[in-house]
DNA sequence: TTGAAAGCGCTAACAA
DNA sequence: TTGTTAGCGCTTTCAA
């Protein structure tokens, strides 16, 4: 005796028109409230769909159709810090919010190797999606490129260096990065260094530039160190490194707030206190900042926001308005505490 | 002149066929990688393939085999947990390694209302994904309930109380808040308390009630308080509270090491020291641990391993295999630290 | 080894 | 207002 594995096979459109005793184009225009349809034959069609518990086959509609009225959102992220980086959840949530009340379906698509990279765009290629949101996306990535040259509507959320004439919603990273720079030297500091990362990316360059431009005359690129990672170990053996190169630091910008919250044991346990002998800010103002011993000095990104616009961005383009490419930018403010 | 916005409308497995020169059939059985094809035949369309720039539409492809080779991942979290639950994104991870290797598509959907709760069952009915799986369902919750009545291949992480008879994987949380608390009465504490959480789920259910065992007699209702969320703001709020019920109290078991960074907090607005005044342990052993000062004893819980040992469960329903019905428990590990 | 043809379940003309 | 019908792009017999 086989295993009995047989879903109970779906009920069609087809098993519906005979139980209600009609036909299918008929049942298919009380299905997709189209007018045009009589009192009767509406609600005859509705108890036969719940009679034969009829759900709605949605591979053949959209091969029909050529819509699935579903948007993915790529993640693309190294693994360890799409386990930190708090603003993928709020990016998330946004874009569900918007997407969910214009009755589409996201789904969240995460790359994390290269056959990943492969099966994804063969998903959105092949008819899953009407469009798609990147988020986090990097110099050279490919599936930048393979979104772009399918010519799917896409919005990004961060701006890809090398991708041109894309939609796109961001964050001015180098005015907020100067922004926050420039409020640390108020603080008095002589020697400031900063803890780079990403730098294969919009965010972790343009942080930087900003650091610099704010710095002018005073930037010294010995006080600058880098990793790929936006995370606390990068924050812990920068600050370290910092500490070796220049003694006398007394300030430092951490490109995000799980980097400062690793300076800040780095300092901790070299003995250094803050913000009295350094002073440090972050950037994100994520949980995290509220947390550390002294509460952080940071930037705050809209992040929920920034998927709300994304989403948007998007259905506008399905909707066919015109939604100029280009990209926009959203605010930051700078939320000064105790750290610096 | 109408806006340019018509798409190249995709090759199909038509054009192809022409292209090459041969027919549907044997383009087909090319792609799909058959037997019966010769070497002139299958280099031809290849080379057509590339010419023409086909990709396969999936869901002609789904509409005909009823398969679609992905998985759905359903995240049910009301927002502020799922901004800050450290296991979450492991069990992505780890679920996507898994399915990644078996050349099956994850798909995340994420439900945030009940708007959100109706469209994702229309979705998993609709033939989009082969299989699901549920993360912190909630008694009562729909769409488990959806999900089990309709029959799809299915794996929970986590056991949603009012489920029968359906697989999952977990881990042994009242064995775990047994033997963290018995640790921490090791300490030699007298008047333990405890902040409980999600007492709707499972997770939040058994740790209290390994707590309560780990006490025996010397369990106190009153030096218990809870909420419905495993968050900082429950911990910090909790802690005054049995501060306030109780200004003796010298052990604390916080039921995730969110809500522990809380409870610390109060302890530090209160002036009591830790490990000193009060001892006090988590749960998870995420980032967060490590960064609390002092450093949080804690329950590591394997995250990544649940999800991939979720995932495989559904690869063997859809391979056919009997995967036995009923839970896999995975073990955990209390890591003693400073904070007891 | 290949081609021809019959649908998968649905929508959207077109007729009635 | 309803029924009929022709495919959407693909896989899969069945014959050749």
């Amino acid at each position: 005796m086989p295993p009995e594995r047989t879903r109970p096979k779906a009920a069609t459109i087809h098993d519906v028109a005979a139980a209600a005793g009609l036909s299918r184009g008929t049942v298919s225009r009380v299905i997709n409230g189209e007018p045009y349809v009589s009192e009767e034959a509406r609600a005859a069609v509705e108890s036969a769909i719940r009679q034969v518990g009829y759900v709605p086959n949605t591979a053949a509609r959209n091969l029909k159709t050529k819509r699935s009225r579903a948007v993915g959102l790529i993640v693309h992220e190294p693994h360890p810090l799409f386990l930190e980086d708090p603003n993928i959840g709020a990016i998330l949530l946004g874009t569900n919010s918007v997407l969910s009340k214009a009755d589409y379906q996201l789904v969240s698509l995460i790359i994390d190797s290269e056959r990943d990279s492969d099966r994804v765009a063969d998903y959105l290629g092949g008819g899953f999606v009407d469009g798609v949101i990147v988020i986090s996306a990097r110099a050279g990535d490919p599936i930048g490129r393979a979104v772009t040259a399918m010519g799917i509507p896409a919005a990004f959320v961060g701006h890809p260096p090398d991708l041109e004439g894309i939609a796109y919603v961001g964050i001015d990273n180098v005015h907020a990065a100067h922004a926050i720079t420039e409020r640390l030297l108020l603080t008095g500091r002589r020697r400031v260094g900063m803890i780079a990362a990403a730098l294969d990316r919009d965010s972790g360059r343009d942080r930087l530039a900003g650091f610099r431009s704010a710095l002018g005359e005073r930037f010294d690129p010995e006080l600058v160190v880098d990793s790929p990672l936006y995370s606390y170990r990068t924050g812990l053996e920068g600050m370290r490194e910092l500490l070796k190169r220049a003694p006398d630091i007394d300030g430092v910008f951490a490109a995000s707030d799980a980097i400062a919250a690793g300076a800040l044991d780095a300092l901790r346990e070299a003995g250094r206190s803050v913000p009295a002998d350094v002073g440090i800010v972050g950037f994100d103002d994520s949980a995290w900042a509220l947390r550390c011993q002294p509460p952080l000095s940071t930037v705050r990104q809209p992040a929920d926001l920034l998927g709300q616009m994304a989403a948007q961005r998007v259905l506008d383009q399905l909707d066919g308005k015109p939604s100029a490419p280009g990209g926009t930018m959203l605010d930051t403010e700078v939320i000064w505490r105790e750290s610096a």
